[in-house]
DNA sequence: AAAAAGTACTTGACATTACGTAGTACTTAT
DNA sequence: ATAAGTACTACGTAATGTCAAGTACTTTTT
């Protein structure tokens, strides 16, 4: 399982993602992340849950009352236009971070 | 010029990578990893120097005055044993945090 | 000679972030 | 009835990168 002071800055990309395939909520997302990553990474579920509240507050997201209930309540969230275009700026800066990165990678 | 909060959890990782090829003090430090980048990438003064404080701290580098001054007398560091392995399993990081990272970038 | 620019480092405060700990609330499996 | 799983919340904390400001010393420019 890898640190996560390295993950650090695309959390928010991680969930973006998930989105882009259509609303879900918090655990599920979650649990997305953990497949997607072939349980390589496993997001904290306070890590997931503060997420959501500065993304919500950035515009990148917006939540809504989930109809369908499983445990307590869950709080949908769906993708904004800002969000979109936040995850396709984030997409291209992390080609710039590998370059600049690998240059200081040896072997 | 790239956001930092990036870059964050790799800035020890490009100071020991300069480190490798010899001895240096703080200001060339700098200077050496603006260049390797192409100016892509420029380091803070303060983020440079704090991170010396923690890496010493780290046993991942070590402090000697330096001989020669321009200036305000030079703090010349090198790699430790500890700092070298560090360096290496930052490396071996770094190819799985561009694995997984990777599966969340589209295009 | 004086002023400016460049080199080299220090100090203190701050915002952001990931995460630990703990707890709530509700449903299904044992 | 109890445990386990689902789903989220609240509070506090440590680490990190950075801003602002300043010190100290050398070389270049005017």
């Amino acid at each position: 399982m890898i640190s996560s002071e390295v993950i650090r800055g695309y959390i928010d990309t991680m969930i973006l993602c998930v989105l882009l395939s259509g609303e879900n909520y918090g655990y599920e997302i979650g649990r997305r992340i953990r497949d997607i990553t072939d349980d390589e990474y496993s997001i904290k579920e306070t890590t997931l849950y503060s997420a959501f509240t500065r993304m919500e507050r950035a515009g990148l997201i917006e939540s809504f009352p989930g109809s369908v209930t499983y445990g307590k309540p869950r709080t949908y969230y769906r993708l904004t236009e800002t969000g979109v275009k936040f995850y396709k700026e984030k997409c291209s800066e992390w080609a710039l971070t590998q370059k600049i990165i690998n240059k200081f990678i040896k072997e």
